[in-house]
RNA sequence: CGGGAGAUGGUAGAGCGGUUGAAUACACCGGUCUUGAAAACCGGCGAGGGUAACACCUCCGGGGGUUCGAAUCCCCCUCUCCCGGCCA
């Protein structure tokens, strides 16, 4: 959620930045106005209880002077209707705020640069040359049915379309990338967590996914649980509702955890292979930072994944989102798009953004600042990396004429 | 899944239906003392909203109810602990 006294308070700035993210006006105005008659309502309300609290104060004293007190009670009846009534258009405006408040995006980064869509996201450098083949280099479906890597029809079979089966050499890469990964992020300070891969509706509201991106997710059939999307949702809200002290600051998670995604509005795209799947392995970064030390922690994460991909070998490019395409928490994102030699194209395999304050306030994540004070966090997490698309890479890159696979050398003490 | 006990501030742990947002202890922070530390002593110390700052409002697991007034009484839910069943 975004500081709505700021939106009060610097109304236009405000409204030029969420415009970056192609907020309507229409939005921010109903936003404003919602948040101004809460806290109306609010103030009015507080008024009534406060003269409730002065009579009820009073009644014990006419008690225990055995004054009369059927004066009294004539004027607490009276308002104690006044409250009700007050109460009921006070809830209501706090309702109607909570509404479009939770469904409002975060406000991008100062350094995010304007666009529409991918299109305009603005390049920051490649890394690694991509290999020139002196043969066609095959898609890694075809890569893995011919090695007995992954098992598209069976995946099928199990579940429905966008599950598929990892097995035999494919099964111990993905293992050995699980465990490389965690490995590097535990060098660079991340502390490693085995986490629930199911979390209740006041987390995932917490990291932003609920209430605005139900349709995304799998939800426990009568239960207010739903599979994690990604482990940014149980590492982030591990201290959920908990104020930590500026000392413990930053503090650095990573885990491995399949994640789920319903992929409600991706019908027709990467239908084949592994790319986009409803199932998917990922080790996850997530640091609690403070405010003047995110940028730098932003910085260090997304320096590690791409080292990570380097590592291994894989041609990859790092590209700094434009407002358009951030999303909905993000105030700044850095993808990391991995070459993919049969698609000659950079896709997608790691994404690392600076939430800002935007979840630390949804999810009451604050820490005890030098002062004293109670401050938010800020909040971060990027992807390093998602496994199922690294083995992809892998298996497009290190193809061979004959359609074998060559393990990257860092791999090969984890098998 | 069945039987019993409980849920209060960072922790432990009081709390009569009104002056208790909450005793006390420990922890923690600041100060005195000390070369420094410890000990001792003095002071501070829950959270959210609201305000220029006060005032004021809300919160004693969550939600309802009784009452002029509830941490304290009643109901429901959740969670924790102990006993039994099941089980990786």
């Amino acid at each position: 959620m975004i500081d709505l006294k700021y939106l009060q308070n610097n109304f236009q700035e405000a409204q030029a930045k969420l415009q970056k993210k192609h907020v309507s006006d229409e939005i921010i105005e109903a936003l404003h106005n919602a948040f101004i008659e809460q806290k109306q309502a609010n103030a009015t309300l507080e008024e009534a209880k406060a003269n409730q609290n002065q009579l009820s104060k009073l009644f014990g004293q006419y008690k225990r002077e055995k004054k009369d007190t059927t004066e009294l009670k004539l004027q607490v009846d009276a308002n104690k209707e006044l409250i009700a009534s007050l109460q009921e258009i006070a809830s209501k405006a706090s309702e109607a705020l909570e509404k479009v408040a939770l469904s409002t995006p975060n406000f991008p980064h100062e350094s995010v640069p304007y666009g529409e869509d991918e299109n305009d996201n603005v390049e920051i450098k490649k890394v690694l040359t991509p290999r020139v083949f002196d043969f066609e280099p095959k898609e890694h479906w075809d890569l893995g049915t011919l090695n007995n890597w992954i098992d598209f029809e069976r995946g099928v079979k199990l579940a429905k379309s966008r599950f598929s089966v990892i097995r035999g050499m494919g099964a111990k890469v993905e293992r050995a990338l699980i465990n490389f990964f965690l490995d590097e992020n535990a060098s660079k300070g991340f502390e490693e967590f085995c986490v629930p891969f199911i979390n209740n509706a006041t987390m995932l509201q917490g990291t932003g996914q609920l209430p605005k991106f139900e349709d995304d997710l799998f939800k426990i059939d009568g239960e207010d649980l739903y599979l994690i999307p990604t482990a940014e949702v149980p590492l982030t809200n591990f201290y959920h509702d908990e104020i930590l002290s500026a000392k413990e600051l930053p503090i650095l998670l990573t885990g491995y955890t399949p994640c789920f995604r319903k992929e409600a509005g991706s019908a027709g795209r990467d239908t084949r292979g592994m790319i986009r799947q409803h199932q998917f392995d990922k080790v996850e970064m997530v640091a609690l930072a403070h405010p003047d030390k995110s940028d730098e922690i932003f910085e260090m994460m997304v320096e590690n994944a791409s080292n990570i991909l380097t590592k291994l070998g894989l041609p990859h490019r790092l590209v700094t989102l434009c407002g358009g395409d951030l999303g909905f928490s993000a105030s700044k994102t850095v993808d990391i798009e991995v070459w993919l030699p049969a698609q000659q194209k950079y896709r997608e395999i790691s994404s690392i953004s600076n939430v800002g304050d935007f979840q630390a306030r949804r999810a009451k994540i604050r820490f005890k600042d030098e002062d004293g004070k109670n401050k938010l966090v800020h909040t971060l997490n990027g992807s390093a990396l998602a496994v199922g698309r690294t083995l992809v890479a892998i298996m497009e890159n290190y193809q061979n004429a004959d359609g074998g696979i060559e393990i990257p050398e860092v791999l090969r003490k984890y098998l």
